[in-house]
DNA sequence: CATGAATGAGAGTTCATTCAT
DNA sequence: TATGAATGAACTCTCATTCAT
């Protein structure tokens, strides 16, 4: 029990796979069957683990799932991509980097947001991290609504920009991208330039 | 032993409001707890009637579901907005006309559709019941981009113009409107004038 | 309600019909399935009946089958058999009646007897029956031996030979003549004569 | 990891006599009530375990049947008795072995036999049961016929004689021995006796 | 007499979870 | 740490039966 900070003897490197191991296992069947039929015991034989090693390793059925939704969440692009978004001045080029920005993230994990928004009736639980998942997002896109506002660079007010990003940037959106076979990049050209043509000042056409 | 065709006694009456009871409440229950977690049981109780009526009447817990599917999807009004939008030879007033008709299908299926879509995960049936109703409002969705084509109305081909349909009209776009918190007409008008922006060819302003 | 005897109006003949409609239908399912898992509405449902014209007519599942067998119970044949057995001097002769006259009596039942012996567990009201039923078998063979053993034609006391009369001619020797496929006549002179040579003194073959 | 075989622990041991109290639960309410009418819940009260310690350590209504039958089957006498009978060249030895060794199998395997037999019409995976052991059992006595045959000990021909040795030896000739209350011994000189009258030439008496 | 509707009781089974090693 | 064994709590569904017409 002595503590001997950052030796990985064998059996916690062995551990810490068996612990992998258990929550891919999850993850997969979470997503074929989906939160509710899953069962513990089904987990644990794809893990090639004995039951109640589950629990020793990870946690009962819902701690199974906020693991796979911490591990999906810690992710510092995000951070970074909104830094960059509110230094740029170009409003356009803003909604281009917000559009490859959510795409980025919608795809790093999608496993995860698909995992958690196909069972947001299955479990309070996931229902409340799918609340708080929405809410980080719009947050972010607020303030990059925010961002155009003060640039003066759309021609609707702040909450109907926010609004409007999450229609062309939110999850709804890329399920839909997702649902008509769009590719990554196609998908955040096309949404970038809808989101400009719905925010933006009309253009004059040239000639 | 004649029957007699359509002579609703005092009975008949009462087991329709039986059964009408009951699949109330189980609409009620798989929206607040979602199929999974909803038991024949609870809705028996919420309904006011012994278990195993829940049984007769209705039949089981997939019966229930698949009872409130069926009441949804008889609607004639689809048929009618899809004749009309063909007979409209006007591209924006097709539009329109296609946000409206999607509109007021979304309202008035609301329940019925969240019902289907927030449970896909929880039961192979839903999936199946979730896939035809998406194959068969895209289908219409894309009757509506023939038309436009041969009308010559988009600048875009046939099999983009009917994606693009599916994104401003499709089930995400009018769920998106949903948590955004606009009201249908509110949503119809802008889902209508973004999918013109998307689709007709570029309009030179006035002056 | 006035009693008119003996007129059979035309609603007391469609009462009889159903009722033995119900009673094949019991037979037949109660033969099938056995007692336990044949069901009632079954029985109902392969009568042509309401589920609970059964109740009305005939009564539950146990009343069904008490009909059934109080049916197949009143057959003067029994006692015309033991008259004539009584009546004879000649041991082998009393033999042979006594093995056609179980023969034939096992023949006429069959059914009956299949479903008592075949469900002893499922109830306690058919292990009743079937007690019933070979308490009075062996009484009559205990008869035939007592007329036996007066005659001075056996060469056992009157226990065993109303022991080995049930042995030859008992429900178990008439159910193994059914399995090995011997027919009612074959099977019949094969035990009288089995019986024979248990029973009486042993001849002195001729020549 | 790796498995040590054959290592008794405790719990292991702990948990045989958890499965053989389950089995011999199983064994007495199912004999009491019929398959039928026993409970899973009966069963595990009986043992003193919990309900679902039926099921992990045995299995559902059916497996717990199949166990007691499983158990039941494995019987090296079966194959001692068969062989001494095949090497033996007397015939009135040959049906003192058989009927020997058949009362012998009787007596060890009556509990599951009863089971099965009496429990034929409630399950059909019992009727299976049944269908296999008499099978079995009928070609271990036509293997005893032929050697019969072949030695030209015998009246009748191969056909005949084992059917007739089914009459003797077989279940139903068991039964009826236990019904009338012979003890073994008894029953198995009485129907060796019987048998060597119904099969072998007639013996001139002496004197 | 026959029936449609409703019900009370209970059975088998599954599942997440804990205990003791 | 990992595990075999055991368990408590539901849940779905079936069935025999009765009520009211």
């Amino acid at each position: 029990m002595a503590k001997r900070a950052y030796t990985s003897t064998v059996r916690a490197v062995a551990a810490r796979e068996t612990r992998a191991a258990i929550l891919r296992a999850a993850m997969e069947l979470y997503a074929e069957q989906g939160y509710a039929r899953a069962t513990v015991a089904g987990i644990a034989e794809r893990a090639g683990v004995a039951l109640n090693t589950v629990y020793t390793s990870v946690g009962g059925k819902a701690a199974l799932l906020e693991a796979l939704v911490d591990e999906g969440v810690e992710d510092e692009q995000i951070q970074v991509t909104l830094t960059a978004v509110l230094a740029a001045r170009d409003a356009r080029e803003i909604l281009r980097m917000t559009a490859e920005g959510t795409g980025e993230l919608t795809r790093r994990h999608e496993a995860v947001l698909n995992l958690v928004f196909d069972n947001v009736m299955a479990d309070p639980a996931v229902a409340a991290a799918a609340e708080r998942a929405v809410a980080r997002y719009r947050g972010r896109l607020d303030r990059t609504a925010d961002h155009l506002v003060a640039l003066g660079a759309v021609r609707t007010d702040r909450d109907r920009t926010g609004q409007i990003l999450w229609f062309y940037f939110g999850r709804g959106a890329w399920q839909t991208v997702r649902e008509l076979g769009w590719d990554w990049d196609e998908g955040a050209a096309w949404l970038a330039g809808a989101a400009a043509a719905a925010l933006l000042p009309a253009q004059v056409l040239p000639g």
